[in-house]
Order: C-alpha cells, then sequence, then structure tokens
DNA sequence: TCCATATTTCTAGTTTTATCGAAATAACAA
DNA sequence: TTGTTATTTCGATAAAACTAGAAATATGGA
C-alpha cells in the first residue's frame, strides 16, 4: 500500500472519531448547538454520560481537531470545529469523479453546502 | 444516549468502513477508477494487499453500502457507490449551521460539490 | 484556608478489529 | 473431467478501542 499523506491521516482521524456512536452523538449536538458550544457537564447531562466517558471521547474528537476546547473559569466550553468538517468533507469528495469518464458518465450535479469558512472561534476567556 | 436513528446508523456503518487506512485506500481508488470499477485481483496488485485481507474489506465496504459488487463470470468487479458517498456527506452536514445562530454568525459560503444523482450501476452481467 | 464544582487521569476488564496462511468454493476452459 | 484462475472462508494471533469506578487535579468562592 502506498505511504499514507498528510491529508490522508488527517482524514482518518476524523473519520475514526465520527464512526463511534457516542462521539457521533457528541458531534453532532455541538453543530446544532453552534460556535457558542456546551461545556462539559452540560453534554454529559443532554447524552447521559458517565464523566470519565465523555473525557475520554472529548478528547479523541479534539485530537482529531473535530472538536475546540475553550477554558471558561472551571469550565471547558466545547464547540465544533466547522472548518475540520469542511475539510474532511473535501477530503472525501475530492476525487469524486475524478478523470474524464465520472464527469461525463456519471450525472453530476452541483449541489449547495453550507460550509464554515472562517475558524470562527473566538471566545470571552481563553 | 437517545435512541440511533437509522440514519445514524447508517452513517456510522460508512463511517466505520471508511476510518480504516487500507479500506479508505480502497474506496478512493474505486472512486478515482469512476463506475467501471476494478476487479479484486486487480485492486490487490494496485494496493499489494494479500488475498484474505483485501476479500475482509471489501466485505465491510460493500456491508456499508459503500462499494458495489458486480460478478463479472468468474471475477467480481467492486466500484464505488457515489449515492452512498453523497449520503454520508448529506448526513455530515445536514445539521450544519442548524438554528439560526450559525446561519448568520458564521459565514457560511456555499459550495459546488460533484455528487452522483443517479444510482447509475448498470452492467453487463449481474 | 477550606470547601464545592468541573473535569481529567488511572486502572482494569471486556469487546472489537486487523492481518494473513492455508484450505475451500466457484466458474470457466481444454 | 481435470486443471486453472478468482475469490472467499476458516482459524489463530496480535493490537486497539470502549467503558466506567475511583482517585486526582484545578479553579473559584466563602
Amino acid at each position: 500500500m502506498e505511504m499514507t499523506s498528510n491529508d490522508t491521516k488527517q482524514a482518518l482521524s476524523a473519520l475514526a472519531a465520527l464512526a463511534q456512536e457516542t462521539r457521533l452523538a457528541i458531534f453532532r449536538l455541538l453543530v446544532e448547538i453552534g460556535p457558542e458550544g456546551l461545556q462539559v457537564g452540560a453534554i454529559a447531562d443532554r447524552l447521559s454520560l458517565a464523566n470519565a466517558t465523555l473525557s475520554f471521547h472529548l478528547k479523541e474528537l479534539a485530537n482529531a481537531g473535530l472538536i475546540i476546547a475553550a477554558p471558561n473559569g472551571r469550565a471547558i466550553i466545547y464547540s465544533a470545529n466547522f472548518a475540520a468538517m469542511t475539510g474532511l468533507i473535501d477530503y472525501l469528495t475530492q476525487n469524486c469523479c475524478a478523470g474524464s469518464v465520472c464527469s461525463t458518465t456519471i450525472a453530476c450535479k452541483p449541489k449547495v453546502l453550507k460550509t464554515a469558512s472562517a475558524t470562527n472561534t473566538k471566545r470571552k476567556t481563553a
């Protein structure tokens, strides 16, 4: 198998992070909540997760760059990293219909996606 | 944690399938090759994989619906299921910037993606 | 300082996943 | 039928991931 590029490593990291029921639920919750994010306890309450379990999964998501941690007093606020999600989607679609065959044979229809352009992660503290 | 919807199960299945170096390489190869696909031996040659290993991963990808098997004589031709990839992306972006905050606060810029509209998986045999 | 809150780390047990040699199955051809 | 090619299944091993109780750390308030 060929050498693994950095892009591929990043995509694998993000995919592995999302390929788990609990983490997918956490990530989607944070996506829904938006840039304001939620503190750990609030996530635990909403998803009924044990502290250690949630902490483990938050770290996984953060290591993959899919969520961002922002300390606020004694709490830590986590929010979705929309740019990372966009990056993953770009990677997955990057070679979609590559070459001449696909773009002509398969009816590729353009589609509008909402994506985050800037990181937009300003916080009071941190 | 809340009940897992069918959409979520499907997304988890696809994400788990892609979150593995060998399978991601197989899938991307098939995406690049396009709707004509490749037979198992050709994939094994290109990625230098043992038969049993490749067979294992092909089954995983097929079970997740990301690739399609088309028997052709004594060979089996696998091709990417572009509709499944589109479905996964739809799921991941579905709640992106949900609610009023995100659509106004984060600069969501429209972006054109090439996606497969129809299944388009006609084959000679099968 | 002392206490309460918020989150992480440690540890250990269970489950799942990945790999590949070897044998088995399936299809076609001679 | 016999042989060849193409792929899958079996079996065993090694590695990684998930979970959560309990203890530890860190922050802020009284």
